[in-house]
DNA sequence: AATCTTTGTGCAAACGTTTGCGCAATTATT
DNA sequence: AATAATTGCGCAAACGTTTGCACAAAGATT
């Protein structure tokens, strides 16, 4: 049983509001009883109690944090922006992982409620038409990373790092692009895809649906969705992939067939990943502002608690070449 | 403003008790005001506040996790194990992470407290003692993971881990075997250091220090170390790495001074992550079953909760041989 | 028909804080 | 020397739940 204030009024002769107030450096109490009670308090060990705290004040000082994958990198440099900027603004970050799951992350988010939190991030969301239904209840500010068609999100624009992509890969000569999908529920508001599309009908190149396949945004989906691909007849010279774990399966999927990267097939990635610098071949990717991502989300779902307006902010990704891709060799289908 | 239990009870027309029984449903309520007012709470919008429930309880039916990277997928199979466990037994897991920061460490651990959950695990402690310093004032039960030396810990025995890489290495030929540890301050209690020297000195190979070298657990600290052995006269043939993520930058940097791994060193990590299984070379590690570690942690943390006794544990690591190790070549020096 | 159980509900206290208000004592202002 | 402002502290209510106890009404047991 922890100690409680009152413990500690009780021990010092005064009341339970001297002691709050001392602990809490109220003005109005001198700094002899400060000091004494301070000094009580802690010989005591006392440790407050945020619960009893939030109850009374009716806010948390804490903002919840719902993450799709803990074994993604990627998500852990979001985290790093926003327990920064957290820590700036005195906030505290409570985290929890919802496995890709829809119905997991709802069930988070729902958490977060209940524990009232101040506001809720989250990253890689799989349920995004939820936070718009007026039947969930969710009467607090939310803000999504990466969803930019609902209202309060941040975004990296992967629309135009699917149009840097494609650019890159076509000037090197490439024609036959493949693209795999982070999964058959992302493909529908893909982005990088609708990027992948838009930079083809420029450069004239007719969209072949056979050249997109579904992956799952880890290496297992890419090493199927590459194994699809060479079964094509003819195969893709270039596959531009939803992140760099898939990049990372395709590689090996394409080197276990005996084919080579970049010589047989270009690969690109995405998320920039620390580790995929340091592959074989060293990984082009697409990075992104990722620190500078998690921090503005912050400041956003910020706003949004102290009912400031906001809108959807939009960041630039930049292309980063690095070995896995080269020119396109002549066609073996001449 | 949530709508609160009083809220309910008004428009209901019966006490704030009775609306709290019905909706925990509670046996002495008819189904009849059950049913009319779990309606009435649904169609009212009614998130129940944990910190209330918590408060008056005095049990929050939830444990926090301390991490100590986010960014390392080690962590993240870890959480796995511990959420899976979890939620098997109506847990709530809060998580944060302390970058590795002993400070941000204990300070995060003092914040749980704060919070009264029911119970703490760290994960890549980096101020173990404390935990066993009365000063602290933690109340609560905490276990650790990866610390032996604490009560109430369970671990991969890395000593053994570290034993097995030695062996299969002198097996393989290799003599001048280095070490990258996971950083200075966690030199001292190495348990895979004192395996690979326990393991040198079983095969009767003196043990010299200029082959120890710090690394931090990163890739950057790996391509560090990596240089720092390549100034050796003469180098060593193979290096014993703390950790995957160490291991992916010393090839990286031997690659980049011209060497091939495994033909001129070889290297072993530790942690069997699993994009190193697709690396190149793919790595030979040592695998740990994280998910086993993360479950029992919970269960050891579940039976502290409950005042049952509990010992420390211990599990068996595995050695994964890939590509990244061979024959130690005929030595240059001869 | 009297007693005993059971069923369904309400009262009120409690959990550990914070904080508006009141009030006495001290100090500053005329 | 009277009044005003300031300083230091306590009272008590409040935050949103849960739960032991009381109690009336209904049903079951004699």
């Amino acid at each position: 049983m922890p100690v409680s204030i009152k413990d500690i009024a009780q021990k010092a002769g005064v009341s339970p509001s001297t002691v709050s107030r001392a602990l809490n450096d109220h003005p109005r109490i001198s700094q002899e009883t400060k000091t004494y009670i301070q000094n009580l308090a802690r010989s005591m060990g006392y440790i407050p109690s945020t619960v009893a705290r939030n109850l009374v004040t009716r806010r948390t000082a804490t903002i919840g944090v719902a993450i799709a994958d803990l074994t993604d990198p990627y998500y852990g440099r979001l985290m790093l922006g926003i327990d920064d900027a957290a820590a700036a603004h005195n906030y505290q970050v409570l985290l929890s992982c919802f496995y890709r799951d829809p119905d997991r992350e709802l069930a988070l988010v729902h958490d977060f409620h209940k524990r009232r939190v101040d506001g809720i991030i989250v990253l890689g969301s799989e349920a995004e038409s939820a936070y718009s239904d007026p039947d969930q209840n969710f009467f607090m500010p939310i803000v999504l990373v990466n969803r930019p068609g609902y209202r309060c999100s941040v975004s990296v624009d992967r629309n135009v790092g699917g149009q840097m992509v494609v650019d890159y890969l076509v000037s090197l000569g490439h024609r036959r692009i493949a693209f795999i999908t982070g999964g058959a529920r992302q493909r529908i508001r893909s982005r990088r895809l609708a990027g992948y599309r838009q930079a083809l009908a420029r450069h004239h190149i007719p969209y072949n649906p056979d050249l997109v396949v579904d992956g799952d945004g880890e290496i297992s989906g890419g090493i199927r969705a590459a194994n699809q691909l060479l079964s094509l007849s003819p195969p893709p010279t270039a596959v531009f992939c939803f992140n760099d774990m898939t990049a990372i399966g395709v590689i090996n999927a394409l080197r276990r067939q005996g084919f080579r990267v970049p010589d047989d097939f270009s690969v690109v990635g995405f998320d920039d990943l620390e580790m995929t610098a340091y592959y074989s071949p060293a990984l082009t990717t697409v990075r992104q502002p990722t620190h500078e991502v998690g921090e503005r989300a912050f400041d956003m779902l910020s706003r949004l608690i102290r009912h400031q307006p906001v809108e959807p902010e939009m960041l630039n990704p930049e292309l980063v070449i690095r070995a896995s891709t080269t020119s396109a060799a002549q066609p073996l289908t001449a």
